[in-house]
DNA sequence: ATTTGAATTGTTATAACATAACGAGACGTG
DNA sequence: CACGTCTCGTTATGTTATAACAATTCAAAT
């Protein structure tokens, strides 16, 4: 599946831009290299990647714009595989539930009305007031499913 | 709450001891450490614990313990905390859906039709063929925000 | 009973991921 | 300009996990 990079990247850096003066060029760099990874990258490689600019960065570096970009909800980190994606959506949904393709490595977010309904419901009757959510299910995706699948 | 350990610790060793002879003494002692720390343990915290009975293991028996409990559905990991705890109902669940408490530590695991259908449902729209989930959902348990509210 | 092969564990070293702590510069405000 | 705050650089280290290979165990087959 090709995609046009430029066009999903420009909702994104424009909600950036709407936050107002703090995202600076450090952050905005680091939210343009998660969204042009397109698929979830490590810390270390968004360092690499920044390494290639001129500077020499160090972790701290990038854990610390990744850390704002997550608090902006820009960027979602996906504990199953440290690492980090960038929201495509990040008008709408906040939170951090994702589809995740073994095989391709994309990560899509869910978004069911059913699955919050249900969610809500489950911690209700658990008593849990609920702070945080990681809610990744990996598998494979139909894609690859069919290239994978009985042909090769 | 408190908790008779033993009690709780039985039916996951029994369940353990009825898959054959491959729970060799590291494996059940393992089994036995992650059950009695009750809440999520990191897997160094298994290791000290492991060198308290007098040996001087390393990191990789350790997480090769952890992985074979995993795969026998003994021992779940949570990704969010990088820390393993045991399956209360090995026979049951084998899934890995939790609510986490950041206040008490404690783990437990989510049993939801509702939420199982929800789940199934947004996958299959979606078209992924599931092979694992990771299910953390955290906050404040009911105990935990009564004991630090209105009094404390 | 010995050989063989598979599974388990020990051991050393290192990779991968993340943060603590402190200092220097930028920037707006009073 | 003095001040406080926020951001970023820098050094060092902490934490989590695995690669690679040697040693051991143990059951099955001859």
């Amino acid at each position: 599946m090709s995609h046009d990079h430029a066009a999903c990247m420009a909702p994104s850096l424009k909600a950036a831009e709407n936050l107002g003066a703090k995202l600076t060029p450090l952050r905005r760099r680091v939210l343009e290299i998660v969204l042009a990874g397109h698929t979830p990258m490590g810390a270390y490689d968004v360092l690499a990647t920044l390494a290639r600019d001129g500077g020499k960065p160090a972790p701290p570096t990038v854990y610390r714009a990744l850390d704002f970009l997550q608090a902006q909800g820009l960027v979602h980190r996906i504990d199953s595989r440290n690492a980090f994606v960038a929201c495509f959506a990040p008008e709408r949904s906040h939170q951090s539930r994702f589809f995740l393709c073994r095989a391709c490595g994309r990560a899509s977010e869910i978004e069911d009305a059913a699955l919050d309904a249900a969610l809500a419901a489950a911690a209700k009757r658990a008593g849990l007031t609920v702070e945080r959510e990681t809610i990744e299910i990996t598998g494979v995706c139909a894609e690859c499913a069919s290239s994978h699948g009985p042909a090769a």
